[in-house]
DNA sequence: CGCACATGCGTACGATGTGCGCTATGGTAA
DNA sequence: TTACCATAGCGCACATCGTACGCATGTGCG
């Protein structure tokens, strides 16, 4: 190729690319990132290699976003999005409607398993409108459930939070998973024997993996979820008795 | 010898750096990295920082860890070893002994906020000996509570989520006040106006602003916590009664 | 018709994790 | 003593990263 300065060997070597790309952006961009992570995990995102995803260099993308942590603040934002606003129940409903979010809420974050390293880093001082939106709609179920306004508020922090960590486990399993290649029955099976030499000299443990050897993960987990979210509700309902 | 080489300008000018240090060692390197997180954030932990810190070239510390995520690893299992053992209980006394578990699994947290970041990226998969001895024990306490082994294990994980979730909320918003170099009043308060202008539009967010504004956030963090925990506490009553 | 602005991009800089091979050290065997 | 060898530390190098900067180009407005 003829790369020094020319007269331009011929027209049809002009570079033409012009327009035919609605050009970058933002919701593009956000959209291409969450699906970028989603499929490779959030050590894969890359500014070059989400700006080449969409047919464009890295720096372009910068026109439309601050930085890669704004990016991650609008991608966590828009994965909120999907959550749908739960129904407001009146007062007998509330336990069924508390549980459809808890539930939902632990649905996306496994659809979305980076999304729990990044609330890990930033916590809930993100201010998106998505999460502003579901957020005032759920304080709203509490109250109709019968808590004050203030008590809406502690209730559902601790609904939040139980659901947070309780997902960010299995979020980080999967995530590791993910980047490891294999499927998840493959990942147990390398990892079981070391598990099981570690814990040998601990009794319940042992009792525990050796009852677990072999059984379904992803359905001990939502066992184990649905445990504790009835724990958390049993404990609220004191509060309304 | 040195004797073809060069012909040494000066014997003062020899290295002479010998061995006065008693040199790197894991459990040295394990816990500056600790210190170094505690003191300038996660971000700030990288290989040739530390290595500096130790006086040490950055890639002499792979002779006593293989890389950096298992330098994380040692490091988390290393603040887990900061945690007492809790009391083992009789019945009667379980829930003073859990909330003792709870409060000082918080205090931790808060105390090594980076460690929020990283147990949501790896979850509790560590097997770190720490760790181990710390479930192992905190089972216990549950099945002197009253809790079979089974269900014992779902009890601890609710805990554990709960006591996590709402840490890695306080905990990030700490690391990013230490990042901003501000005092926490400062950056709440220069946070302040951004978020009562997002929370405008929606009643329910407005009003718990309102309330808020000017009051000890640290403390208002602790009540909350209190809130859930007994909650959480009440919910596993209910398995007891 | 010309000008200002917005958008995309090539280049570049400094930082990062880490592989590789050299060197010196200190312990052990002969 | 001497010869040797495993080990710890380190300098160098490489690929990759986030992103600042300034140029080029196409669009819309006067």
């Amino acid at each position: 190729m003829p790369s020094d300065e020319q007269p331009i060997p011929s027209v049809w070597a002009r570079p033409r690319r012009e327009r035919e790309q609605p050009a970058l952006s933002r919701e593009q961009i956000v959209a291409e990132a969450v699906r970028l992570l989603d499929e490779e995990g959030i050590d894969a995102l890359s500014m070059r290699r989400l700006g080449s995803r969409l047919n464009a260099g890295a720096t372009s993308l910068y026109r439309h976003v601050a930085n890669k942590d704004e990016l991650f603040e609008l991608a966590v934002d828009e994965v909120y999005g999907e959550l749908p606003l739960p129904e407001q129940a009146d007062a007998a409903g509330w336990r069924a409607s508390i549980e459809q979010v808890a539930r939902s809420l632990r649905a996306t974050i496994l659809r979305h398993p980076w999304i729990a390293a990044k609330l890990g880093e930033v916590g809930l001082a993100y201010l998106g409108p998505n999460m502003l939106r579901q957020t005032e709609h759920l304080l709203g179920v509490f109250e109709a459930a019968g808590f004050s306004l203030d008590e809406a508020d502690q209730a559902m922090n601790t609904l939040v939070a139980y659901v947070l960590g309780v997902s960010t486990g299995e979020a980080a399993v999967l995530s590791m998973i993910a980047r490891s290649g294999q499927t998840e029955q493959e990942w147990v099976e390398r990892l079981w024997p070391a598990a099981e030499r570690a814990v040998q000299d601990y009794p319940r443990l042992r009792a525990r993996y050796a009852a677990q050897r072999g059984q379904d993960v992803s359905k001990s987990d939502q066992d184990n979820f649905e445990y504790g979210l009835q724990r958390v509700l049993d404990g609220l309902q004191t509060r309304l008795g």
